[in-house]
DNA sequence: TTGAAAGCGCTAACAA
DNA sequence: TTGTTAGCGCTTTCAA
C-alpha cells in the first residue's frame, strides 16, 4: 500500500555506481567527472528522483524549515504577516510551519517545544498576551536557536526584532480623536506586560499630554486575553460606558479589540454607541464596509513578516555568531474615514 | 553554538546500558525488566530527554504530521476550518503543516510535492479555484497517501469528503431574496469547474425554478480567481450593473466574493448600490458591523475541519486498506439581518 | 532480560 | 575520479 520512493541507492544500482558518486553528482559536487554527472542527473530526472528531506535533516541537523508562533491566524494582521513570511521563506528554500498560541502561554510553550524538537532552523515569534515568562525562549535561544521576534517582542532576549512604530501610531490615532473634538478618550488594550501594550499606551499618553488633557487611569481598560474573548471586551467597554464621566471616544489597541469594541457598542444602548467615536489598530480590509465611521491605524504586516524572515534567514545562514542585533521599526498608516452613518 | 540535544546514546552511556535496552524501556517495550525500565525512565525524565522526531520519521517512514492545502488562511472559512483541524490533530498527536495555494494551481502542486516529500502521513485538501487537473493528487493517492478533501472537492478521487450542504445553502439564500421581493437575482461565483461552484449554482437555479423565475445566463458571473483579485470582482459586478435588465440582487458564492461584491458596489453609484440586495456565503464574524444589510450563509467550518481530520487520521491509522469512503454533508446556517441603514 | 548489529536515506572523510 | 565506510538517532531483529 505505502509507496516506496526512489532512493539514491536505486539510482546507484541502476547505473552501476556507488551511492556516494550519485550523491556527489546530485549535490553539484566537485569531485566528479562531467560525464558521470550528466548520466546521473539525466537518470534522476527521468525517474523523477526526489531526495528525502527527512534523511537530510537527520544528517545535517537542520530542517530547512522555520517555525512561526502567533496568537491567531484568523487575525488580519497575522495572516498578512504570514503571507510576508512565506513570500521570503519559500524563495529562500525554507518551509514554514505555522502554529497558534490562541493567546495562551501554555499553548505557546507546547508549540515552542514541538517546533524545537522538529528541529526548525529558526523561529519567528509574536508573543501571546498571556506570556510574561519567556524563559523557554531564552533557554533555546541561549542554546543557539535563532529567533526573531515581531510585533509583540521582548527585551529580555537579545536578538533581532521587527515592530511597527506603535508609539507614533497610537499618538496619531489619539491626536486624531482630539482633533475631532474628543476630550474624554478611553483606551482599550491588551494585557499590560505586552510590548505593544506599553508602546501604544505611551503614544496615547503623549498625545493627551501634548493637548493638556489629563490622563485618567480609569479610562484604560486591559483585556488580558487580548481580544480572544468577546465577553471580556464587552465587560471592559461596558465599564467604560458606565463611568460617571463617560468617555466620548475609545482608542482600541489591536485588531480584535477594535472590532470587538465595535461589536460591544453595537449591543449597548444605540444612543450611547453613536455618541462614542472609535479609533483603533486594525488590518482588516473590510473597515470601509462598516456602518460605524472608523479611523484606523494599519500596520505594514506583510513587510514586517518579510523583514523578520529575511533577518531570521540571515541569522540561520550566518557562518559566524551574530552579535549585532537590530530592531526594525516600521511606520504605521492612518486610514481616515469620514463616513457619516445614521442607523435607524 | 548549535545545541546538542540529549540522545538515547547519552542515556545508555550514563547508565551503562545498551541503546537498545534504553529504547525498549522508553518505548514501553515488553522485553524489559521493570527495574531497568524504572531506572531508564527516571533518568530520562531527570535530564529531560526528548526523542528526536526526525530520526523516528526516517525509521518509521512516517512523520506524525498532516499537511493542509487551502487557498488562503486570510479567509474566515479556512482559518476557522484550520482551528477545527488543529483541535483534532493535536489531540491525536499529529502536527499540522499549513500551506496556501493562493488560488494558484501551480502553487498547489508545489505545496503538494513539498508536503509529500516531507512525508506527511496524510493530506487535507481544499482545491484552488484554478485547479482542474487533479492528476498530481491522484498519483499520490494511488501510491497510498491518504487524502481527505473538504469544501472544494473532486469526484475523480475516491476518498472521504467533507462538504457543506452547498445546494441547500444556495437554495435558501436565493429563496430568501425571492421572498424579499427580488426577481432579478444575479449570481457571483468562482470558477466553473469547482465543486462548490456547481453545487451552489444548482441550488440557486432550483430556487428560481421553484418560484418560476427564468434562469438567465447573463446573470451568472464567474470570477476565476475566486475572489483573490478585487479588480476581477469589480468588473464582474459592474457588468451586472450595466445589464439592460439590471439585477435587483446578487447572491455571492463565497467569503471573498461576498465582501468583494459589497466593496465593488460601494465604489459604484450609491443609488444603484442601495437598490441591490446582497446575500452570500461568508464566515466573517464582522457582518453585523456592516453598513449594508447582509443575509449570509454560514458554513460549519470548525466542524468541517474536525470531521475531515478525524476521517483522515482514521485512514492513516487503519491497519487494512480502506475501501468504504464517505462524503459527509453538513448543514449551513442562514444568518438573517434586517438592519436598515441610511447612508448620508 | 539484555546486547550487538543492521538499517531507514543521505553525506563526507578517507582510501584507492 | 570513484568507492568504501561510518554515522546522524532511533528501532528491531537476532544472538547471547
Amino acid at each position: 500500500m505505502k509507496f516506496e520512493p526512489i532512493t539514491i541507492k536505486d539510482i546507484a544500482k541502476a547505473l552501476g555506481l556507488s551511492t556516494s558518486t550519485v550523491s556527489r553528482a546530485l549535490r553539484d559536487g566537485y569531485e566528479i567527472s562531467a560525464e558521470t554527472r550528466r548520466i546521473v542527473l539525466e537518470y534522476a530526472e527521468k525517474i523523477n528522483y526526489q531526495p528525502n528531506p527527512i534523511a537530510l535533516s537527520l544528517k545535517e541537523r537542520r530542517s530547512h524549515s522555520i517555525g512561526v508562533i502567533v496568537c491567531e491566524i484568523a487575525n488580519n494582521f497575522f495572516s498578512q504577516a504570514i503571507n510576508g513570511i512565506e513570500s521570503i521563506a519559500y524563495n529562500s528554500g525554507y518551509h514554514v510551519i505555522i502554529t497558534q498560541s490562541h493567546e495562551s502561554a501554555g499553548r505557546e510553550v507546547i508549540n515552542l517545544k514541538h517546533l524545537a524538537s522538529r528541529s526548525v532552523d529558526g523561529l519567528l515569534v509574536s508573543l501571546s498576551s498571556e506570556t510574561n515568562d519567556i524563559s523557554h525562549f531564552k533557554e533555546l535561544h541561549d542554546k543557539g536557536l535563532p529567533i526573531v521576534f515581531f510585533d509583540r517582542v521582548t527585551n529580555d532576549i537579545y536578538t533581532h526584532k521587527v515592530i511597527a512604530n506603535n508609539f507614533k501610531g497610537a499618538f496619531d490615532a489619539t491626536e486624531y480623536l482630539i482633533n475631532s473634538g474628543c476630550r474624554n478618550i478611553a483606551h482599550l488594550t491588551a494585557s499590560a506586560h505586552l510590548s505593544i501594550t506599553k508602546e501604544r499606551l505611551d503614544g496615547y499618553k503623549e498625545a493627551l499630554r501634548k493637548y493638556h488633557i489629563p490622563f485618567r487611569e480609569e479610562y484604560v481598560q486591559y483585556c488580558n486575553h487580548g481580544g480572544m474573548i468577546q465577553d471580556e471586551m464587552e465587560r471592559a467597554v461596558n465599564s467604560l460606558i458606565e463611568l460617571e464621566n463617560q468617555p466620548d471616544s475609545i482608542f482600541a489597541a489591536n485588531d480584535k479589540l477594535t472590532t470587538g469594541c465595535l461589536l460591544a457598542l453595537k449591543k449597548s444602548d444605540p444612543a450611547v454607541a453613536s455618541s462614542i467615536k472609535i479609533t483603533g489598530f486594525t488590518n482588516s480590509n473590510l473597515t470601509e464596509l462598516f456602518a460605524t465611521s472608523l479611523t484606523s491605524v494599519r500596520q505594514p504586516a506583510f513587510e514586517m513578516g518579510q523583514i523578520a524572515t529575511s533577518l531570521l534567514i540571515e541569522l540561520i545562514e550566518s557562518k559566524r555568531p551574530v552579535t549585532d542585533f537590530q530592531t526594525r521599526v516600521l511606520d504605521t498608516e492612518m486610514i481616515i474615514k469620514n463616513k457619516v452613518v445614521a442607523v435607524s
